[in-house]
DNA sequence: CCATATATTAATGGATACATTAATGTGTTT
DNA sequence: AAACACATTAATGTATCCATTAATATATGG
């Protein structure tokens, strides 16, 4: 278990911040299982925090769905089955639609030109190689889905976004723990879709990058879970 | 401000539960207006609880998204816009098209049995006229289009569904403290189009099943925010 | 040996005292 | 009178103690 340095300054802002950071990324990094029990006292020891912060964060984790909860027993990652991932990803897909036709209805110049850069950024390290640069690359690929979300500027498109992705990458952590979104051929397929999608928003084409969306996602899934 | 005697009864059981139930509860019948703070301190005294149990509805209810919530500030009504309405409504008939649709596709008998048996009722009670009748009148429909929900089978688009759904009844109260989908001539017009959505589920007729209920949606959205 | 009842325990649920801070009020200076 | 510094206060943020309980282990009777 290793903490960035940042996280330790954080710390002395806001513990409950500094809480929800910390155990989102141990799920996003896959310390949990399906099933495990997050024990409160057991966060408490491996964050060096009293139960407050803590107990906040698993009852905000528990509203945001990405836990379960049992209760006077405790919170528990939710068990991963297909059906639940074919759920998961059905939403994300329908979700990612709109906020990829909103975006390109919404879109500032700034907001385009963002989207290209991260798009560059990630053709520059299109092979991950270590542990490190795969989170890195994981978070560009965050960050332009869920840029696309804010740029839609609808909130709550934004919010069920941001959840659907989140629990949707829960997926492919766990089913595929390699998993960096590259070809058997080894080349990033995924750079090419985003960039096809950030031109669709450029051009203001809201059905175009609607459909381009929502087939980016299914094709992840498919990736996934349909294996030949 | 008055309880239903059960609640004092739940109040034994868990008090979070409890905590949770009174508080959206208020929201929901309109106690507090936009812009407003819920103080801990206050909800404490109108609950009679600790502030524990409070402040974890609080924080639950800012991660659903029905307050936002300002450091070292506090929780409050997220301020209402025509176009944030705009933005929820938005986001609901697109979900909502979704779970009726795949409701239509997942349901089961004894589902529709159930969704007939709701519209029976709404007939039954066609003319809320008291307080209570018009709060009875809001439960139904409630069950209604969050029944149809859950039996889409996918919890996260019952939990986007939920929602919204909830979010867009926070601008119903709001705009139109007197609502009860009655059109001019007296005659509620909810129970008509739930007719209809719920022969489509029965045909499984899940393309019509959706429109039909984006529609639906939409025209609630319409009769509040385009007065003539 | 099995089933049932009882004790233990290890976790969450709840109450409360204390710390911190953003907002506001008050006074002093120019 | 305006502007700044300081004190007050009223709220949230945090830590911790005690209560409750679900699960497990243990004991007891058939």
């Amino acid at each position: 278990m290793c903490f960035h340095n940042q996280w330790w300054d954080m710390k002395k802002q806001n513990l409950e911040e500094f809480s929800y950071e910390s155990i989102i990324r141990l799920i996003l990094e896959g310390h949990f299982k399906p099933g495990d029990f997050l024990l409160e006292t057991e966060l408490v020891d491996t964050l060096q925090l009293s139960r407050t912060p803590i107990r906040h964060t698993l009852t905000k984790l528990v509203a945001e769905g990405f836990l379960d909860k049992k209760k006077k027993k405790g919170c528990y990652i939710p068990s991963a089955t297909p059906q639940d991932a074919k759920n998961v990803f059905f939403a994300r897909e329908n979700i990612e639609r709109l906020t990829a036709a909103s975006a390109a209805r919404h879109a500032a110049d700034s907001d385009i030109e963002y989207l290209y850069k991260l798009v560059e950024k990630e053709k520059e390290m299109a092979n991950p190689d270590t542990r490190d640069e795969k989170m890195a690359y994981f978070r560009i690929n965050e960050n332009f889905h869920l840029g696309i979300a804010k740029i839609s500027r609808n909130k709550y498109l934004e919010q069920y976004c941001r959840h659907s992705f989140w629990r949707s990458h829960a997926y492919i952590l766990f089913f595929d723990s390699d998993y960096t979104g590259l070809a058997s051929n080894g080349q990033s397929l995924g750079p090419g879709q985003h960039i096809e999608i950030t031109k669709a928003i450029e051009d203001r084409n809201e059905e175009k990058a609607g459909n381009l969306m929502k087939q980016h996602v299914r094709s992840t899934f498919e990736k996934l879970f349909i294996r030949v």
